[in-house]
DNA sequence: AAATTATTTTAGGCAAGGCTAAAAACAAAC
DNA sequence: GTTTGTTTTTAGCCTTGCCTAAAATAATTT
């Protein structure tokens, strides 16, 4: 049966499956803040209950049923984080830790009910794609980071690569959001900087590794259109 | 610190004073469906955290931080509950189970935004006051037991004794939910059963034990006036 | 290929919180 | 005031999931 720590490295498990497409025990040590031993003990009882394959030394691997169970864990988590930041107005840094407790509370009724009540939101408020009730990965979209962005390109920002904290409190203090658009308009070559121009005219110089995590779509490079959401 | 398990005994501490004024062992063994001995373990537990004062053989009395605790957890208890009710729109005997994990999530911060999210409710779905941020109970109520009211009087359900799905099951069946208000026709002395009739000028006779779990306020006995909330 | 380094597993503990069975303390009844 | 019955506690064990330390295996370098 399922448990909080259970159902925490299923999630990992997928997560690191999607990144990496290999998962290493050391990768999940990493993901999960824990120690190899008990990365070692975790994947045996997962394997005992058929939510993984694992072969000593050699990695792991999710079932279906064991995809099953973290996609849906997934769901739970960032529909929660739309809850926690469109209804109770939190801001986008401050809901992951609270998701990571919601994640684990309620059946499939209660989460379909949520998604219905939050509009059948795709994406979380980090610009994540929410799985649907039948486990479908909505993500069709062609991001790519800021930093492959080129002078000229207007880009509209709709996702993070790190949605930690200070990753997110660092974007908030520039004044960038989700569904912002920006335009490039220098690049050093020196740093891997560039230059930002915000729709008020005022510009902004952002570091590479600030670009990098910056996850936007190539809009058509004058229009003078939309002002979509993501 | 906190954990789930110690919550749910300080609140059933708490609920239990109010309802028997004194907290056996063995009233907690059947509160949380649970064994003695597990019982004794936790007050030890409870004790050395300075939330409870347990002399061997005597009984529990809560500290001031422990009532501060309990309060709080029935607090976010409670308002869950009218989130899952009012928001996600589960009927009132759905939503216990999830509300007893929900109780466990988040911090004053994140409770008092629900709290303002939903309206600053001062009863849940089955007519129980939320305590307050500050901790206030809020039943300035007085309420009887549906069975001692007399045949004439109009009365108005505004709780009940027994919140288990059983018993809120078979108050749906009836047509009885909060805020209805009754007329007593006819009164057995047998059985202590009562004919009860509704609004629309409907019927039916209860039992003794469905109408001693049944809150209600006597109304003036004839005014065609008020469909209060409760 | 041998040696070094990194990763993974085994072995053995620990803490929380549950359990059973038996002993101790209290309460009631004769 | 014993005896009987109920409640509470003690003693000891179990499971989950974490840990450290050491051994085993894989990967890299020389």
């Amino acid at each position: 049966m399922q448990t909080i720590s259970r159902e925490d490295y299923l999630k990992a498990i997928l997560k690191i499956e999607e990144e990496a497409g290999s998962v290493s025990n050391q990768s999940l040590v990493e993901k999960l803040s824990t120690r190899p031993a008990s990365v070692t003990n975790m994947l045996h009882t997962l394997a005992d209950a058929g939510w993984v394959e694992h072969e000593a030394y050699k990695g792991v691997r999710l079932t279906d049923s064991g995809k099953e169970i973290a996609l849906s864990t997934l769901r739970k988590h960032r529909l929660w984080e739309v809850f926690l930041v469109d209804k109770l107005n939190f801001s986008w840094d401050e809901v992951h830790q609270w998701a990571e407790d919601l994640e684990h509370v309620g059946d499939e009724e209660l989460t379909n009910r949520l998604d219905a009540f939050l509009g059948h939101p795709a994406f979380d408020p980090h610009g994540d794609p929410i799985p649907t009730a039948q486990g479908q990965w909505s993500d069709g979209r062609n991001l790519i980071p800021a930093s492959k962005a080129v002078v000229g390109d207007r880009i509209q920002l709709k996702g993070v690569v790190d949605s930690g904290e200070a990753y997110l409190q660092h974007l908030d203090r520039l004044k960038i959001e989700l569904g912002l658009i920006l335009e490039v308009s220098k690049s050093l070559d020196f740093d891997e900087s560039k230059t930002l121009v915000w729709p008020d005219g005022s510009e902004a110089s952002l570091s590479k590794q600030t670009l990098q995590n910056m996850l936007v779509e190539k809009l058509s490079r004058k229009g003078k259109n939309d002002g979509l959401d993501c």
